[in-house]
DNA sequence: AATGAATGAGAGTTCATTCAT
DNA sequence: GATGAATGAACTCTCATTCAT
């Protein structure tokens, strides 16, 4: 936990160190992302920060946290805005495309996407990924659940499969546009959100029998 | 590329250094695996190392292609072995099962394949994710084509999402079994070769509706 | 000398400071001591600490000095409850058996004491050795002079090096039995008090003749 | 144990080192001496210096041990000079007097001896007061067994307690006359090396009844 | 008077790489 | 070609103290 100097700090100052720390952590991720960097960027000196965070870990397990905690909840807000009276399919193509572009829209929130996804060290990655699935799956579930109940999905579907996938391609879609190497079979590395899309809808409609009621 | 000095190494010699690369890589990924450890390992002098390969951005990338070359050349001799007269989902159970054992018989590959999918570093990733998708794909491709000649999977299956998804999975039941926080959904960490069965059995099976015929 | 603040204070308040910096500075000496954990302990801010002493130094001087009136005015009672009819050699016996109790029931105290008597600086040093000399002589030195007017110290002993004599052994009673090292002959370290007994008795036994009338 | 590169070292080089090290850990103790000081004063890079040791505790080690071992050898040679057939009262004087004289003459051994025995931290202490201990011991006991054999002890003396008051008479002849504080009776501080001498005498003779015969 | 915040200096240690032999 | 040595830059983290409120 930071320390409670970080929380009496005010807005603007909390949210340069943690901007400046999405910035480093998510181009060069945990390790090998450096404090004094971070401290640079949020022009304060190293040992400021360090009175905020009483380690890198600790900052570094706060800004994941916090960009989770974010992107849950616009991606929640966003989705709560989508037509539920078009077919399912349509629905999946238009929730993946949100994604798509708060993801192009939010770069550091993706790098730190990143970050917690790649992260090998096990303590490091510990602290990280656990949360951070959970917070995917805490808005995929229940919406699964929704369209299952009104019949939209096939029955006999299974739900873990379904879930598993999900957040597969959830990560696959946030990253493989910008990290190349990723995408080498449907070529979406370095494509805008709009040439996205098209990939999206292929992906979905490839994915229909999947679900598909009848 | 590696020095030409280490072309004229004896055979022994470069086991030792590949295998010490692999290992500390494995465990720590590029950036924070250390030079030192590797030469440690191998019995060589740090400089000594860095006469075989110019930086450590070659030595990674040499090893991470080597353990490709390996890992494919196995698997396309297992999977070569297997019964081709069975369904395509026993078949596509059977390939998973085999890399599943695989991986869990090879803990250094399994390692390097952490590693290199882990990379954020651009520059060292480039190296190394493109390739290693290109070898798995040239296992997945012309079986996937074999299997649909054969009529066994149905014709208006989209091959590019089959592929990807294949890929995802490859991943996924590598890196799953031995990272936690990777599958939160099919609990498949901690699990060893015979519990992961009856998770790929269940994988498939549910994916089944996307290829199966009639 | 502490600020005014301090005078003012609470003796709660100031128990809990001297008694968080006496454990301190007891377990890790003056320079390695930290400011920020006493006041931890204490269960007060860094700042307020500086504000009850001006500095470090201060501080561990002023708690230096507390710990020698304390142990000089415990000693001098327990002392004072021996029985003076006794040999001189049992009576010494005596003193040394309470020395080594009390050190034993009071590990802040003996902490501080090997503290002061284990800092090199010079600075500090002189601060603290030569109160804590004082301290002990001006009961050890009246002690010897009672004795030897009543006639159970040989004339022709030389009381400076009794005195000396009995200034060291002091120490290494306090401290032999709780840091290695430094009693390599008798053996006196992680003996308990009644272990600790016997060695005493010979010490005293082996120094009689530099007493002993007749 | 040092690295094989320092032990190749030339031998200037070498004593370049130690002598920085004895000076910088005999004024301030190993835990506030700096390695940086080291360094500096040795005219070597920091990183070269943590190539010779690899780390802090065992370069304070290998001094200690360094210093210990010319101690003893310049003392066994000094202590072997002394004529045997004077009273071993009168060679007793001359033998602390000797050592008076080595420890004026080799303040950075003097320094050194201080830090050994002053340190507090438990491990650091361990490394090297036992040792130190055992190197004085290597000479005092075979030394105190010729005289008793000799006859010119008496019998009954405590060899024990003998012992361990000569350990703590060169600990306190080393130190008293550079480091005030510690000796408040017989007035050391300060004093040269032939004002010593007659404090020496006076310490030997009050010690007189313990060893001498008849 | 109390206290939270700030801070520069410095600590020990690791590292990839270069250089000289 | 093999290798020991050297090295500067960077790292995280701690500390006593000062300042502003």
């Amino acid at each position: 936990m930071p320390t409670s100097t970080w929380f009496r700090l005010n807005v603007a100052q909390r949210e340069r160190v943690v901007n400046a720390a999405m910035r480093e952590f998510g181009t060069h991720g945990f390790s090998t992302g450096s404090l004094s960097s971070i401290a640079l960027e949020a022009e304060i000196p190293e040992s400021v920060l360090l009175r905020y965070f009483n380690d890198k870990q600790e900052l570094f397990a706060y800004v994941c946290d916090d960009v989770c905690r974010r992107v849950r909840e616009e991606m929640e807000r966003r989705v709560g805005g989508l037509d539920f009276d078009q077919p399912f399919e349509d629905w999946l193509v238009d929730v993946f495309c949100e994604w798509s572009e708060f993801i192009a829209d939010h770069p550091l929130e993706r790098g730190m996407t990143a970050a917690g996804t790649h992260e090998l060290d096990t303590g490091v990655r510990g602290l990280v990924r656990e949360t951070t699935n959970q917070h995917y799956l805490q808005i995929i579930e229940p919406m699964l659940q929704l369209w299952r109940d009104a019949g939209k999905i096939r029955a006999d579907a299974d739900s873990q499969v379904l879930t598993t996938l999900a957040l597969m391609l959830f990560q696959h879609v946030a990253l493989a546009p910008y990290y190349d190497g990723i995408d080498s079979v449907l070529g979406l590395y370095g494509q805008s959100v709009e040439e996205q899309r098209p990939v999206i809808r292929q992906l979905v409609a490839g994915l229909g029998p999947l679900f598909s009621v009848g």
